[in-house]
DNA sequence: AATTTCTATTCGCTTTCCGCATAGATATCC
DNA sequence: GGATATCTATGCGGAAAGCGAATAGAAATT
């Protein structure tokens, strides 16, 4: 069986003649009456009625139009895939993130992507927010992870929350379960200094009337999980910068939760490539699986 | 695109070999390698890696392989269409029904069958059970309607569910919207001699203590009716077999709700005929829209 | 009755598909 | 290292399928 054939005889049903489906699909009506009755004939029963008022299925017609329209829209998505592939191939695909996202969300994306698309050449440069931004203005990035909102100039999709925690030092007794503003007073705290953490930290205990303490403000996040262990100070990070976490630190969320959401964003002004689509794709594949 | 080529792409995927593809497809090892060349050729990419080691699916390979086993199982069900045409062309279904459902439930369904199934030719008897069964032992019926449970010498479906009402003369003020058995105690009764409903009525009020007065036990439902409007007394028969119900009549649920069940049946030892089965899918729907 | 419009079929040609035979490459065996 | 086995690719020739142009036949329209 021929899909075109398929295809013929999904156009009569639409049309209503063989003449005008002929016309349409810009083959003769000769052929169109001959595909007919090649289909006819291989299964045996006749899937039309017609004559001078045109053509119409038959109940079984009906019956074989409702699968072969199924054919039909499957053979667009192998035609599909198959030029995806020759837009994909030999293209590639640079990628810019700041550094959690870099070592945890990207490399198992990165694999499940390659595994399709073997063809395209993936890069990752692991650079602060403002420098993905700026990589992408100069056109150096094709894809951005970088912390949302974020200003009109690009286009972004939300791949990922991800949740400011409280580190704490080793204690007896340990820290309560659930955290209040006043068990946090307690602490001298150590921010983050990157990726906005840290006036995400102040605003956001700021917009609850809190205020504390803040004893230093660290660049690299294992050396604040270092810090916290050695008892000198609590911290308040996104839990993918602080992993891994060393048993000897406890982990809590602040008494009103605070996400930084992360996102993959594009400039606005470039429609995206099909490398960057097809990615796009697999990191929404991910966070439907982690949901 | 030729679907058996998809098919040969599909039998090189499964056994790992074009020679071993060959086999089990009683085609040549040539007729494989060209066939799998004429897709490649015809989509402009690889499907397959192939050598002394046999052949694999390239990624893109395995993503066309997915849309392509979705088309052969719709071919395989235009082919399983087209034999249940061939199969039917010609063949006759013969249907007993007791009366009301005879009445209102074969009608409709019997139409919507035969507009997929032109060919078949229908015919009904309106026989009661006893006669639905018989005429199954003789052979004169393929399918019956009947009141379920039976006799394990029939398999049967259940089809459908028909309350037992209580019709009751106008009065002033109406009966009230809910019976009690107490309410039922002030009425001589009309029962139906007609497909057991007379032994299913006695059957349940019995199961719930209750014995009323029975006045007339008669056959035709439609004399029921009319006695009851008349105001000679109240009767409890289907709903189904009540129908249609004067404005003069009311009806009401039993304290505890009788149903009978309508199943369709066929002799256990004979395999359903075709249009026997297509006959009860469209049953079956009728079900499923209906709930 | 003439004309128009529909589908079916013939003719001749092209394209596709197939089996047989064999070339070429590579893994396995001795 | 050479012989053998096993895999896929390709040439050859024939059969089957598919196509457009032309035309036959039937039925609706004018």
């Amino acid at each position: 069986m021929n899909i075109f054939h398929l295809e013929v005889l999904a156009a009569v049903a639409e049309y209503g003649t063989f003449s005008d489906a002929a016309i349409n699909l810009e083959i003769s009506q000769s052929a169109v009456s001959r595909a007919v009755a090649s289909l006819e004939a291989e299964l045996g029963v006749p899937l039309m009625t017609r004559g001078r008022f045109g053509a119409k299925l038959t109940p079984v017609g009906e019956r074989v139009i409702g699968h072969s329209r199924k054919i039909l829209d499957l053979k667009e998505q192998i035609d599909y895939e198959a030029n995806l592939e020759k837009g994909l191939y030999n293209s590639r695909l640079r990628i810019s993130s700041f550094r959690s996202a870099a070592t945890h969300l990207l490399p198992a994306n990165i694999a499940r992507f390659r595994k399709q698309f073997p063809h395209v050449e993936v890069t990752l440069a692991e650079l602060d927010p403002a420098g993905v931004e700026q990589s992408l203005r100069e056109g150096q990035t094709d894809l951005g992870l970088i912390p949302l909102p974020r200003s009109e100039e690009f286009k972004t999709w939300e791949i990922a929350r991800d949740e400011y925690v409280v580190l704490l030092p080793k204690s007896e007794p340990p820290p309560p379960k659930t955290l209040t503003w006043d068990d946090l007073s307690a602490y001298s705290f150590i921010l983050f200094n990157y990726a906005e953490c840290t006036s995400a930290v102040r605003d956001h205990w700021s917009r609850w009337g809190q205020s504390f303490d803040v004893a230093y403000v660290i660049k690299e996040d294992s050396t604040i999980v270092s810090m916290v262990a050695q008892g000198l100070g609590a911290a308040i990070l996104p839990r993918l910068a602080a992993l891994p976490i060393p048993a000897g630190v406890h982990v809590r969320s602040l008494p009103i939760r605070l996400n930084r959401v992360i996102g993959a964003a594009i400039l606005a002004s470039t429609p995206p490539a099909p490398a960057v689509r097809m990615f796009l794709d697999v990191l929404r594949e991910q966070g439907k699986f982690a949901a």
